[in-house]
DNA sequence: TGCCCGATTAACT
DNA sequence: GTTAATCGGGCAA
């Protein structure tokens, strides 16, 4: 069985976090997958939601390293990110898209999609899919209903530009598992970042 | 208070 | 390829 992810993983640099993160095992409750695309976000980013300092919405991204940060995109979805680094310093990790591992027949019945690679393939799916909204909003990362197990082995990871992002677009932060069919998009080269 | 826009998705042409 | 859906956050007035 792999490493439980303990706090002490997540106070970390964010773009060590982001890397680190492709591969592992994330399970809420009785479903989940594993991590295959993530993005880096740092409160020094103009994409961040952190950039201009703390608000009531952003505030669990400037407590300590080890919770999730939940949030409302487009009024319509919901948003799941891992709050990184020492307290204070506002970063995160957007959860993208997993490889559906546990509980499948669940999530195919809340997202009343068939198509396991539409399952989980970006971030409001990712959330309906596991059943997160705002009400989990600043849960620990290493107490139930979530589970975080390390990845067993080396990832040969991918990188490249952000998705979905007006500013600061040119910043290859976000992190993919290569060859996983399960991307919420492909990315252009699937040029291994390992070792960067 | 009013206005603009967004770390998206699905359903279109 | 394009666009509607949908609403809270953030900022200007």
């Amino acid at each position: 069985m792999p490493a439980l992810l303990r706090p002490a993983f997540f106070a970390r640099s964010v773009h060590a976090v982001a890397p680190d993160l492709i591969g592992a095992t994330l399970l809420f409750g009785t479903v989940g997958g594993v991590i295959v695309e993530v993005e880096a976000y740092h409160h020094t980013d103009p994409a961040a939601h952190s950039f201009r300092g703390p608000t009531q919405r952003n505030a669990v991204m400037f407590g300590p390293p080890g919770f999730a940060y939940v949030y409302r995109s487009y009024g319509i979805h919901w948003c799941l990110n891992f709050v990184c680094e020492p307290e204070g310093s506002a970063s995160a990790v957007l959860i993208r898209a997993l490889a559906p591992s546990q509980g499948v027949a669940t999530m195919r019945r809340r997202r009343r999609v068939t198509n396991e690679r539409l399952l989980c393939s970006g971030p409001g799916r990712v959330c309906e899919a596991l059943g997160i909204s705002g009400t989990h909003n600043g849960l620990a990362l290493d107490q139930p209903p979530f589970q975080l197990f390390a990845r067993p082995d080396e990832a040969a990871i991918v990188s490249g530009p952000r998705i979905g992002i007006t500013k600061a677009v040119e910043l290859p932060w976000r992190y993919g598992l290569k060859g996983s069919r399960f991307f919420s998009k492909p990315f252009r080269e699937e040029r291994v970042a390992n070792g960067e």
